[in-house]
DNA sequence: CGAATGTCTGAATCTATAC
DNA sequence: GGTATAGATTCAGACATTC
């Protein structure tokens, strides 16, 4: 759960910093995030300035800029802005990039392009989009975000389990209904008016940083905006590192994320799937007596017994070795979990799973 | 509703050519074709066998027509075919392009690069996606089609009220939820093999060409595999010309057109996409701070109290699970419905059911 | 014969750790 | 870094079979 420390990043954690993002992630040291978030602007106007993706129908004009001199520069301004957030990311370390139709193409072919490593395209599917005023196209009712890992070799962290039980126990899809930011959540002005044109809903970010972040890692935002994702992640006990150009939103910003209450560690704390549980050898269970020498072990449907020796191995007939090759061996697969597979003859004749044993075990010792 | 004569086109309608879907394209005239959908290999870039929990094999895409060597190669190839495809279709015509995150960036960025215009992404949403068998990432539950007009002055066809009459008189989203192809309108082989690894189903072409074509036009697909573009196009009373590489998928393909039987005018407007049950994990609650992470959960009488968790699990005492979960072990019942059974304590000391929580979460998003 | 149960399958970039 | 092995992992729908 630790953050390495001695990298000098520890003075940078959990502050917004004000800047282009280029020039402030080059004074971050390399390998040092765990997660990065990044909205970024939808399309530079010609003069190079960053602009946020108003619609036409919006502000009302035709499109002023050129699409052909303006998606190269676009290409540039996402080449370099990711050349960094992937220097700076971890070895193992996840990204999320957003984006619609008019970025997102670019988005992830330069993130291929790097060699950062696709790993899903989530749909965040909106409950509550506006609709298309002319009848001219469909309903623009989704975003897209692009998760990667830094390269194909990644062991990445995604936290299934906990994912698995905020969809009440089935696997999460990559398409997620959450309802745009409005209400309360929205930042205003004195007047009333929004304060960044496209906060993003808190429940987005939630659901982003817990899939992917431990308790007490680190998750950096370049496009920080109005500290949508610094907030979420304070609020789950993560660290962050928010950069943003504007200082008025950075302003706002700050403000916002000072007054998250971080979640008590146990409100913070997710179901732990078994991966990251301790393992728990056999053997253990044997020398213990739990599974004593010479118990007999059998599938659930009786078809074949073993016999547990002392040292933990099992043998059935010829086969002989650990729980799991053995459980191979009779089955003629390839790979088998002995755990799931073998059971203990309870005394009043009812079998049960040898995982159950070893959960117990678990259990007992703390 | 006429198709333009004497450009030599009509020789070539409402067939199947069996070829290089390049070379094929080069005899077609000029601005000839109304629509094109294109199903373009996805470059999947499988390594190893993929087995279920319960060991049965995977049966993946590990055909040739999927391998290519690189991604520049993946990128050269797209650029020639939709170089083609922008030559042939009409100045107002449109395209649809269709792939998964592999691939998909590389089809946008080569469509923008090219000179279309991208007017919606479209989530085909599927019902029934295979699962994530290791638990390594979200289930991959969607594929992405771009919708995109030859260039920004296209004055395209948008058939904005079919498509509203399609969606129980609301704007269509540009998220669609349809199952795949399976069951009886899968083409297979003597031996219930299935003749194309990817078919689509006919739902999703029936929604595509009725969105942006009239009755009597013109629709290409250029990787016609094994003929839904088509049958679906004759079936909707829009002419069609297929290209298909291999001769299997195309003879495959002539036989099913042939077999179609057009629908008169009037009939067009039935099939619509599967119709959606609305679904509230207690967890999306939870992310939406409706109940916030560390909230009190309590049973009528008080007897039980329990915590709940970033993930939406939630604790009482040693007992840690869903709602549901919980709820029956500290009843010790078998199951227990935790809507109906937890309950949130309210500022004035009353107490209210989590059921009117969910209740009140269906109702505000449609 | 209907209900209940079991089997099969789908565009899939699908493991982690110790030695 | 390569190799061996422990062991984690599935949802919906169509269809077949059994009770």
């Amino acid at each position: 759960m630790g953050v390495s420390v001695g990298t000098g990043l520890d003075l940078l954690l959990d502050q917004v910093m004000v800047g282009d993002c280029i020039d402030l992630m080059r004074r971050l040291p390399p390998a040092s995030v765990h997660a990065i978030f990044a909205d970024p602007p939808y399309n530079l106007q010609l003069k190079g300035d960053l602009r946020r993706p108003n619609d036409t129908l919006v502000d009302g004009v035709d499109d002023a800029w050129d699409r052909f001199d303006d998606l190269p520069s676009y290409d540039a301004f996402t080449r370099a802005w990711l050349t960094e957030a992937r220097r700076v990311l971890r070895k193992d370390g996840t990204i999320w990039v957003m984006g619609s139709y008019h970025n997102v193409f670019r988005l992830g072919t330069a993130l291929q392009d790097l060699g950062f490593w696709v790993l899903n395209d989530v749909i965040w599917r909106k409950s509550n989009p506006m609709p298309n005023f002319r009848g001219r196209r469909f309903t623009n009712a989704h975003e897209t975000l692009i998760w990667a890992a830094r390269g194909p070799e990644s062991r990445y962290r995604f936290n299934y389990a906990a994912m698995k039980a905020l969809n009440e126990e089935v696997q999460m899809r990559s398409d997620w209904f959450i309802p745009l930011c409005t209400g309360s959540e929205r930042l205003r002005d004195d007047k009333g008016a929004k304060l960044h044109p496209t906060q993003k809903p808190e429940a987005l970010l939630h659901r982003v940083i817990l899939s992917c972040t431990a308790p007490g890692e680190v998750v950096l935002d370049p496009f920080l905006g109005t500290g949508t994702t610094a907030a979420v992640a304070r609020r789950l006990g993560r660290r962050y590192i928010g950069l943003e150009r504007d200082p008025g939103y950075a302003a706002a910003a700050m403000a916002r994320i000072e007054a998250v209450e971080p979640l008590s560690e146990t409100a913070a704390l997710t179901t732990a799937g078994k991966r990251e549980q301790p393992r728990i050898p056999f053997g253990h269970l044997v020398e213990r007596g739990v599974v004593p020498p010479g118990s007999i072990l059998v599938d659930r449907a009786r078809r074949w017994s073993a016999t547990v020796a002392a040292d933990g191995s099992i043998r059935c007939g010829r086969a002989q070795g650990s729980i799991h090759q053995v459980g191979a061996a009779v089955q003629e697969a390839p790979s088998c979990n002995g755990w799931a597979f073998w059971h203990v003859e309870q005394p009043g004749g009812r079998l049960r799973l040898l995982d159950e044993y070893r959960v117990e075990a678990l259990g007992s010792q703390g």
